[in-house]
DNA sequence: AAATAAAACTAACAGGTGTTAGTTTTTTTA
DNA sequence: TAAAAAAACTAACACCTGTTAGTTTTATTT
């Protein structure tokens, strides 16, 4: 069995439909266009994949997965809330800059996701975004963050962060760091600046 | 001629394609979707608009000037860029509160328009885009900004203020003053809390 | 080299897509 | 109320959709 050649096989299709998906869209992407880059008929795709919906499911929950991972170890770090979250802001960098289409996609195909994973992704996501809002409800108890409102502040953050891929697509010379740096002095430092006035 | 009711009509069909192209996303929304919420059969609809594509390119384009014709109100205003950036910020609270879903379908689907409506549609968004960039480029001159990268403050600043439309959906009790104070907050002052530390 | 498995192909299905043609019904104007 | 215009209808076109069936080619194993 060419199990090695047949995961390559598979990898690739993967790989193309990230970027197929990520330049028309889930739905306008179709399997003739997926095939065409693939360097096969759209029929011999069913040799390798399950069905269309199967790669948005895998590209979904693999970056949801890689979220959710990496903020458990943000949540035990043992170091002040500014420094959390700009761990969080660091993670979300990392993961743009390496999985730039499955990022996007997982942030803006998911809804056609079928009912029963676009259930357990909105679940996951619910869970995620409570648990940003705990981690800033915390801080703002011990008095390192500002009393903002947390719901708000989280979804502030989170969204703020999604410019990330379209700044990567733009620009040849990501620099992450230096990404990374201006986003949180702006998220947490703010744009006033405090040496005027 | 039913000159009134025509129009009528097709506002209710706009109305409708709006919630619907919101739900569903542009691509995934029918004609005969459209016309079972309208009230008619779907070719009727055609008595009325000239195409799918028309609905769309009729709300990104409705709510893109309405973002620059605002815009040049708030470059002209005799205020700190502090202030500026506060105005701006109101603004996106106070479209998105009147116009929710024509304004995430404009932030979402623009993409589906045809090759000349995409390509004048973008062309627009640069150029709003470049001038608040320049807003915080003067601001940061002038010292009253902090010393960022202009282009990132913007792309933050702007991709924060997608979340309203999220925040509106999700909470019945939606207070733009609220939301809007929270995220000059943030976005302004920053979550760093200065009386501390 | 023969047997077996994997992966490509062609053809097609069953249903959905935006849209047009042509006709009938409803509403407005004269 | 007759004429004209508007707006609804039914039927259909031409094409696209994801996917399956069945067959042939290619690669792997014994």
């Amino acid at each position: 069995m060419a199990r090695t050649s047949s995961t390559n096989r598979k990898d690739h299709i993967m790989q193309q439909a990230l970027m197929l998906f990520r330049e028309k869209g889930y739905k306008a992407s179709t399997m003739r266009d997926l095939a065409q880059r693939v360097g096969m008929e759209a029929a011999s795709l069913y040799n390798h994949i399950k069905s269309k919906e199967e790669l948005l499911t895998e590209v979904c929950f693999r970056i949801g997965d890689l979220y959710i991972s990496q903020l458990e170890q943000i949540e035990q770090m043992q170091a002040g809330y500014i420094e959390k979250l700009r761990a969080l802001i660091g993670l979300h960098v990392a993961v743009v800059a390496e999985h730039m289409e499955a990022a996007e996609i997982a942030n803006h195909e998911f809804r056609h996701l079928s009912k029963t994973h676009l259930t357990r992704y909105l679940e996951m996501r619910r869970v995620y975004e409570a648990r940003i809002e705990k981690l800033i409800s915390e801080g703002i108890e011990k008095g390192e963050l500002a009393p903002v409102n947390p719901a708000m502040a989280m979804y502030t953050i989170l969204s703020a962060l999604r410019w990330i891929g379209l700044w990567y697509k733009n620009n040849q010379n990501f620099n992450a760091s230096v990404v990374e740096k201006n986003l949180c002095a702006v998220l947490l430092q703010g744009l006033e600046n405090k040496a005027n006035s």
